[in-house]
DNA sequence: GTAGTTGCAAAAAATTTGCACGGAC
DNA sequence: GTCCGTGCAAATTTTTTGCAACTAC
């Protein structure tokens, strides 16, 4: 609850000497209020506030905000990147059913494990794919799958 | 060490009804020998024993392996799959200067974490990016950088 | 012999780039 | 006013698919 909120990025994106553009605070809004898109999909909804979006202004923010450390790209295990703000780091439970993601914190074991490999640590990405709670549960509804 | 060989793979292949063909073979003994290869570097391998092999075989190949449980696709940070034989899971270090792959055991402690959530995992994708040991002892190799 | 596999080429999906116009500063 | 950022379309990159020939069983 404590993360970066949109103003904060703003001026992270001034500070660096990039312009901010309508785009770009719209597609930050949306990335920071639905955690988890792809491209596309950020695309569709930017698409609702201001038509005449390209796609490739999104990839081009994505690579921007990706270089300034505001967002970053997952594997869900699609051919394609999912993105969301960088917070704190965790680890993403990523239900094959449903395709809904939780997030988790990331055990200190784990960056103990890569200290003791003296590596330094840039970023980390842990997905760990299975199936949810809720899923299990009720293991009929498993055809309402969002994803493949 | 005690990993599968190519020989319990083969036989996982073919007593899923699926036929051993030199091209599976082959492809399976290349994966098997060098972890952590994309489609095309495996492909490229795979022309030197068969030149007139196809990347099309490639990929069907490795989405056979895949759904047999008996390769996974790991996410490197680059816009593409790449491929290791399945064996006990590891994090992987991913140097971004160098390129090169170590792999560490998973702290049980992650375990713990998706038991608390009661989800079920079923496979688990570890990546820790940053710098090397060796990278981070000889910062002027920077330039000898395998990948992007 | 037959059904599963292959190679090739074309298609699809995902992402990047060139360029002229437009807007943030 | 200047330069960065945008939209559009085309190009690239990565992966999938259709189909006729081939081969493991």
């Amino acid at each position: 609850m404590n993360d970066l909120t949109s103003l904060d990025m703003v001026s992270r994106l001034r500070s660096s000497g990039k312009r901010i553009t309508p785009e770009r605070k719209l597609l930050l809004r949306i990335i920071e209020q639905h955690a988890h898109l792809d491209a596309e999909e950020i695309y569709r909804i930017a698409q609702r506030d201001r038509p005449q979006i390209g796609l490739a202004t999104v990839y081009r923010t994505l690579t921007l905000l990706k270089n300034l450390d505001i967002v970053r790209a997952t594997d869900l295990g699609e051919n394609h990147g999912h993105y969301e703000v960088r917070s704190e780091e965790h680890v993403h439970l990523v239900c094959s059913i449903c395709g809904c993601v939780t997030d988790v914190p990331v055990p200190s074991a784990l960056r103990a494990a890569a200290k003791k490999e003296q590596f330094a640590v840039q970023s980390t990405h842990f997905e760990i794919f299975g199936t949810c709670r809720s899923c299990s549960d009720k293991p009929s509804t498993a055809s309402e799958a969002k994803r493949g």
